[in-house]
RNA sequence: GCGGAAUUGGUGAAGUGGUUAACACGCCGGAUUGUGGCUCCGGUAUGCAUGAGUUCGAUCCUCAUAUUUCGCCCCA
């Protein structure tokens, strides 16, 4: 038997339903706060994720698909989504003469070369985010309080953002430089990630779990001393915001991101348990970076195999069962021709019908119809449908009446 | 990249180095010749992830591979 590749999966059942339902309800959200679809190559050239994810960080050196085309190209499967939204937005030049931010979304699959484990696939989908064209704190606080909105109204309303500032592009810099020469002296008690640490991400260091309480870390250099008083104050404005849309966050300033294209604002949506479903930030001079002009941008990402997992949980069983609202009955060759006729007639005004496809008896069709949580049953009879009637029962009081032929429509429709 | 656990029908699973691989749910058929969900009776894995090896003989022992799962790392 050929099975699926590691760490990929098939979407059935249950969650597929729920994954539906997650869709939708991001297609609304994404009406009401007036954003644009955009959906970009499942590949790009490698060079693209060196240059945005970072050279050093782990998903480029060690997780990425990367292969050579036909035409000897290097192509790599997308780990993240801004990259390509980025490099979009400067191939269509999106930013021409727009003084409004460009307000962009996607939900699509990526591909990191990973360890599966519990909410972790190699192919995966994200839902996120990018704005351009715009550094208001403002807009900081509408992006971070729309990724929460969802996680809520989706059904997970213990989500907590942890958000934190970074300071602009040079004050990250000088920190990173000063946490370097503080922990060198100390390299050795720090544990084995993190002497790696220090030389690849020294950010990262601080969020360690297994240093996290160790003097060394405890008095390593604040974030909060390097950032700029412009940085300080845009980060005041954006709690202030978040206060008044009653968002539930918390100041953590371990929370440092893994990529290299954050400054200013990063933040992550957290559970009660510590499972983080996404997270985001800033990203001003990514655009430039990448051969663009000035463009200022911000986004984030949720990871919708992790929401499925814990709305999974939370959902009952009753709203994920099937229910239909008629369930058509018929034996002979001349009900099934009434059978589906009907069916389309009922189909065609929005309800959900169902009719004996696999010429069962009609013990088993009553046990079919139960099954599927049908509302009303109608038998079709030939002595019946000589004389133009048709028998509906409802499967709830099982009362039975029989309605005329030419009113079986009306009939359900005022009553379901 | 590192470590642990697992893999037996449609499902949940028991089990043993040696003729027919329990039990339950589900499904199919019948008792009930077109009104079911209860009950009763019957049927339902030529195969125990794949490939090699040990053996007279392997689902069971050994090794490898694959996948699943739980951690680490990292992240969504």
């Amino acid at each position: 038997m050929i099975t699926k590749p590691k760490g990929t999966y098939d979407l059935l059942g249950v969650d597929a339903k729920i994954s539906n339902y997650i869709n939708h309800e991001i297609e609304d959200f994404m009406i009401n706060y007036n954003y644009e679809y955009i959906r970009t190559p499942v590949f790009e050239s490698t060079e693209l994720f060196h240059r945005t994810v970072g050279d050093g960080t782990d998903i480029v050196t060690k997780e990425t698909y990367d292969f050579k085309d036909r035409g000897d190209r290097n192509i790599t499967l997308r780990p993240e989504g801004t990259a390509g939204v980025v490099r979009s937005v400067i191939e269509n030049k999106l930013y021409g003469n727009k003084n409004d931010p460009i307000k962009l979304y996607y939900n699509e699959t990526m591909y990191r070369y990973e360890r599966p484990q519990s909410g972790r696939f190699r192919e995966f989908t994200q839902f996120g985010i990018e704005v351009f064209n715009s550094d208001d704190a403002l807009i900081d606080a509408e992006v971070i309080s729309l990724g929460y909105n969802l996680l809520v109204s989706l059904g997970l309303d213990d989500v907590v953002v942890k958000i934190n500032t970074l300071g602009d592009a040079s004050s990250r810099e000088n920190y990173t430089n000063a946490l370097v020469s503080y922990f060198k002296p100390h390299i050795n008690d720090l544990c084995e990630d993190c002497q790696k640490r220090i030389k690849t991400n020294p950010l990262r260091i601080l969020d360690c779990k297994v240093d996290k309480n160790s003097e060394v870390l405890k008095n390593a250099p604040k974030i909060s001393d390097y950032i700029s008083k412009e940085s300080k104050e845009r980060f005041n404005k954006l709690k202030t915001y978040l206060d008044n849309l009653d968002i539930n966050y918390e100041v953590d300033e371990n929370i440092v991101r893994g990529l290299d294209y954050y400054d200013e604002c990063v933040w992550e949506y957290m559970l009660d348990d510590g499972i983080a479903l996404g997270g985001g930030g800033r990203y001003n001079s990514l655009v430039e970076n990448l051969g663009g002009p000035y463009l200022p941008g911000i986004g984030f990402a949720l990871g919708i195999e992790r929401i499925i997992l814990k709305l999974k949980e939370k959902i009952s069983d009753k709203k994920l069962e099937n229910m239909i609202d008629v369930y058509i009955m018929s034996v002979s060759d001349e009900e099934k021709i009434y059978a589906l006729k009907i069916s389309q007639d009922l189909r065609l005004n929005n309800v959900i019908t169902e009719i004996n496809g696999n010429n069962l008896s009609l013990k088993s069709q009553f046990k079919v119809a139960d099954t599927l949580n049908a509302k009303f049953l109608i038998i079709l009879k030939n002595e019946d449908l000589q004389k133009g009637l048709i028998t509906v029962k409802d499967n709830i009081t099982k009362e039975e009446v029989k309605v005329d032929e030419s009113e079986i429509v009306d009939y359900i429709l005022g009553n379901i």
